[in-house]
DNA sequence: CCCTCCCGTGAGAGCGCTCTCCCGCGCGGT
DNA sequence: ACCGCGCGGGAGAGCGCTCTCACGGGAGGG
């Protein structure tokens, strides 16, 4: 038990007005220095930066957002299941690849998770003007609350959103049907002909790109692409519908699975039946992500830069908060076939 | 191309002003109502509420945070290896259990990357009194900079911070002695007697405290406490450390490992050997995450009621704010063994 | 040599709230 | 009848910044 008071108490941090007398100019022109204005001579520049230097002054956001009526913060709009969202690594490294570049403006990320509550706090959040703009992420469809944001401020979504979302979104993604062929095709070419795939959930459009692109190389192939099941991207679900598909067709030789983590489920229902890979079934992942190399064998998998990803997103929203006028909708990254073990 | 302008036109949402006159009162009164002041009549407050409704009144946080000099966001201090912190399984369900206890607040989570950078922008952010208090998760020591943070808001850590960080810190964390103990004896009462521990990083408290509660346990059992091995909390590391341990003591038939996580590593590398689960060696795990069922047997495993943490984190967190003069400097969550077939 | 223009700077009006006063009214006590 | 008190509500002064506008002075054109 200290004496102290448990309030914290804030000694008065310095303020423009303070930095100004101290640089003996007024407040407009700490303020024009501040925001990098060019329009201050280049000794009154020094002299105000040493005067904000000595005092350690920090702007006061609140302050600044009411006078100009921005915030200078940006909503990562998250899907209700964060566990979900945080445990999958490509949205892991998604993150990271947001945070960096926003690290180097000076906007602040909101973590908002967007749940069904029936207030829609989310929505009132954003649509009360907490925020400058917003990244969604994750985006199942049935997400209709977007709608309510059309318009409000400028949305970038990472991967592109179901149709009928926005009427003209903004989006980085990778081009997953590309991506699904990629993976298959190789599988195709190492001659392996008794192909299934494990899908992504069907609401998703990153994943049905996928396994459109594996229907098309099946069928360029000439081959049927009736095996299909589907895993939830989660490492159980595709376990299960491994398992499914083992029954169905005991006799596969190679095997498309839409994430790294659900190949893992799929790998591990395999390890236990003594299927070998890739000398039985020859695995192909997607995501590139670091499940790929959990494994006793590396698994070969189609990458998909996430990290760029994450990036690419805040800079078209940046680039939209900065008016610029001919951002293009679509921001397409490309995806690339990382060659490991499992085929 | 649209016709439309790029820029988002933001109609002015309607202001406190705005309320009182369409409720027939001032503006303090509506700020009375909307912040829940007692002192209002009832009739009075109706009035005010229904005219907030119709208006779709939403209070401009900036405004109220420039008047009042509390901002109402707080800040969640991540590691720098963002990825790694998201990746974790533990970490995605204790950030759920922060966000659902702060939904019912009218707090906003701000996602502070605490990176190494020269100017440490994270200790700027939140010295610039641009939060009201913070949360720091994953605290490895090394991160002298958190120092620079004492006294200027409250900090509640998750999982408790190495000494000397902090001259009395708040901080939400389980038992681990107790866990680490409770792992180990299960597996002395399974019967076994050679047993080894895959601990985590040495400079993380939480998993030196697993540690010796495996020690300690060792020791009651007369048992040596010699076959330790360190898997830095990840799959692949735990790995590695599995196949030293194999090689060291190839008889082994129990083992405790620090995370779920790394015990999904070890049974791959048990898997591949051949050695079964837990017929010729038991295991327990930590964390209860959903790794722990990922596996075609159950992990058995110490539960790390790691959302109830995260909650809690947010409570104690709250009632700081709150100018609650007696919070709590430890707040210890329970414990508990989930037996599932693994040991 | 005067007028115009621009450039660098200062003055000052808000931005939308909170919060401290202060006022008026009705009640109870003397 | 008077005074005091408490309670509900209003008035108004900021909070720390941005941004428009005005202004002084030097350069350039006629």
């Amino acid at each position: 038990m200290s004496t102290v008071t448990p309030r914290h108490t804030v000694r008065h941090p310095p303020t423009l007005e303070a930095v100004a007398e101290a640089a003996g100019v007024s407040r407009a022109t700490v303020s024009r220095v501040v925001n990098g204005s060019p329009r201050v001579r280049g000794e009154v520049v020094e002299a105000v930066q040493k005067a904000i230097a000595e005092l350690g002054y920090v702007p006061n956001r609140a302050a600044r957002s009411l006078a100009s009526s921005r915030t200078h913060s940006i909503a990562l709009l998250v899907p209700e299941e964060v566990s979900r969202f945080f445990g999958d690594p490509y949205f892991a490294s998604f993150t990271t690849g947001l945070d960096r570049r926003l690290a180097a403006s000076e906007y602040v990320l909101n973590l908002v998770v967007a749940r069904d509550d029936p207030d829609r706090k989310a929505v009132r959040y954003v649509r009360g003007g907490n925020v400058d703009g917003a990244i969604v992420v994750s985006h199942h469809s049935g997400h209709e609350f977007l709608a309510q944001l059309e318009g409000v401020v400028p949305i970038v979504f990472g991967g592109r959103p179901e149709a009928g979302i926005s009427a003209e979104p903004y989006f980085v993604d990778v081009d997953n049907v590309a991506g699904g062929r990629l993976a298959t095709e190789h599988l195709l070419g190492l001659g392996r002909r008794r192909i299934a795939t494990i899908a992504g959930p069907v609401d998703m459009t990153a994943s049905m790109d996928r396994l459109a692109g594996f229907r098309a190389a099946m069928d360029d192939a000439g081959l049927p692409s009736t095996a299909i099941d589907y895993g939830n991207f989660t490492a159980p679900g595709a376990a299960a519908a491994m398992r499914r598909l083992l029954e169905e067709q005991p006799d596969l030789d190679g095997l498309f699975v839409a994430s790294d983590l659900m190949a893992t489920g799929a790998l591990r229902v395999l390890a236990a039946r003594g299927i070998r890979v890739p000398d039985d079934i020859a695995i192909v992942g997607y995501d590139d992500s670091p499940a790929a190399t959990w494994g006793e064998i590396g698994l070969t998998t189609v990458s998909q830069p996430s990290e760029l990803m994450g990036a690419t997103t805040v800079d078209v929203l940046l680039r939209l908060l900065g008016g610029d006028p001919d951002v293009p909708h679509a921001n397409i990254v490309p995806t690339e076939l990382i060659i490991r073990e499992s085929a």
